[in-house]
Formats: C-alpha cells, sequence, structure tokens
DNA sequence: TTGGTTGCAAAACGTTTGCATGTGC
DNA sequence: GCACATGCAAACGTTTTGCAACCAA
C-alpha cells in the first residue's frame, strides 16, 4: 500500500482513516459502515468525503469495489495481494473468504481463445452456510 | 419456459411483452431499456410494471438478475438452460458470454471443505475485448 | 499560490411502494 | 368476486454533484 503514492492525491486525515477502518474490517463494507466509523473519529465528516475517498483508492487499486446481488449497495475492501473470492450466504448474508483462486489457468485458455485481454475477474459462490442450512 | 404456470400469476399483456424483450436480447439488459422496449407497444406502461413482472419472473426462475461491477444498475436476462458466463468489457461495456462453465469440480470441493450448501454461483471475466484493446 | 480536500445541502439515480382502478379467471 | 395487474405519483436509499471554505505542498 504506497499511501503516498496516489495520483493527483494529497495526504488527508479523512482517506488515511478510510484506509485504517477498511484495514481492520474482515469482509467488504458498506459506504455507509465506513461513514460511521469514520464519524466516531470525525464527527463532521460527511458522506461525500467518503465516496470521494473511495472513488480516489479504487482508481489507484488500494480498494476493491464490487455489488453483490440482491443489494443495492456497493461493498468495499482493501485490495490485499492475496487474491480473494467469497461464498454469500443467501439467508444470512456472511460473506466468507476462499482460499484458493482456480481461476488463473481458465484466464489464460479464454484469453488465447477469444483474443480477450483479461485483466480481472469476480466470482462468487452463493448458497447457504453451514448454520444457516441446519 | 412455462409461462402458465406462474405462481400467484395471471395471464398479463405486459409480462409477455417482457419475455418476448428479454427473449430477443442477445445480452442482459437494464430495467429502463426493456421499459423503453415496452412502451413501444404500450405506450402508457409504468416502469413499476417492468420492476414488478421482472420481481415475479426472477421469483419463478424464469429470469436472472445480476449486477455487474462499476454499475449501479441490474441486468436482466432470461434464464435459458445453457448456463452463462460473460466477459464484460471494462472499455466498451460489452457483455460476451463464455462457452463453458468450468466451476461445477470446483463447486463440489469447495462444499465438501467448508460445509457450505453451495447452490449458485457468479463468475465475470474482466478486461478489453479485442476491438477496443487495438 | 495551486490544486486537491472537505462539509453541507441538494440533486440524481435506480428502485420500491401506496393507492385507486382495471382485468383475468 | 377475488386476487392479481396496472399507471401514476410519491417515497426511498444509495451515490453524485455544486459550491464555498479549507488545507497540504
Amino acid at each position: 500500500m504506497d499511501l503516498n503514492n496516489l495520483k493527483g492525491c494529497r495526504n488527508s486525515k479523512n482517506r488515511n482513516a478510510i484506509i485504517e477502518i477498511l484495514d481492520s474490517a474482515i469482509e467488504p463494507v458498506t459506504a455507509d459502515y465506513i461513514y460511521k466509523k469514520l464519524r466516531e473519529l470525525n464527527p463532521t465528516a460527511s458522506i461525500s468525503t467518503v465516496y470521494r475517498s473511495l472513488e480516489k483508492l479504487t482508481a489507484n487499486n488500494i480498494v476493491t469495489k464490487s455489488i453483490i446481488m440482491d443489494s443495492n449497495k456497493a461493498m468495499y475492501e482493501l485490495n490485499r495481494k492475496t487474491h480473494k473470492h467469497y461464498f454469500i450466504c443467501t439467508n444470512c448474508n456472511k460473506m466468507v473468504p476462499l482460499e484458493n483462486c482456480p481461476l488463473e489457468e481458465l484466464e489464460k485458455n479464454i484469453s488465447k481463445n477469444t483474443g480477450f485481454n483479461i485483466t480481472g475477474h469476480k466470482l462468487e459462490l452463493y448458497g447457504k452456510c453451514s448454520s444457516c442450512s441446519k
């Protein structure tokens, strides 16, 4: 995370705090979650600051944005080196990270066959987690 | 597509028209796209009818709803028997269906290892399509 | 000084809902 | 007749934007 190297960015307390909030979150979180946590540190912070920071952070690949099915909110998480996929429980909405990414070979094959220049992917598994399927 | 077997549904011109619109669409489309097409047939149709129809259709597994990255709109497509995944161009937003689904074995393994009851998945590949990567 | 950053309020956007009316069966 | 379907307008929740003030470099 080279926080001081963001294109067209100055140092910002709010943005740094947002990164810390994301860093201490285990699962992807919503903008509103970040906003509430940020208000604990800076009671006058505004939701627009959250969105504007997240936009810069995603543009700089520090943060990953995703939108899960049947929800209209975006989820944000720190773009850690370890590539992650999630299992999402359709009952309790828990997001459980999976260990491995099985798609690297697949991507290579598809690139070859189609001429697409694949730069990333998203895989989500849906179903019921062990506690919800009881 | 057993259109006459929808749970708690009567025959409806609008809903049938929506199915036809989805059927003639090659790619997943937005609710607004459907609304505009529907207005060509029924100029007084309303957007709420579109959403209400789509809700019933997804509940009955006639239609699949998905939300793609960096967009806040849902995309709808007819749930054809053939299981599909898409390559999505980050430049022109084109969605190109992929031929095979490579995840069936993977699901089995994860189910075994984690105890999750996996009922579905979503896989999207991102990058530049052949014309945009020129 | 320059240009990114912030807070506030308002707007925009996709989607949902309440209600009264219409329609299939 | 009953329950679903519809159009309209209003509401909703999330995200974006305009603007003036602020602050980092």
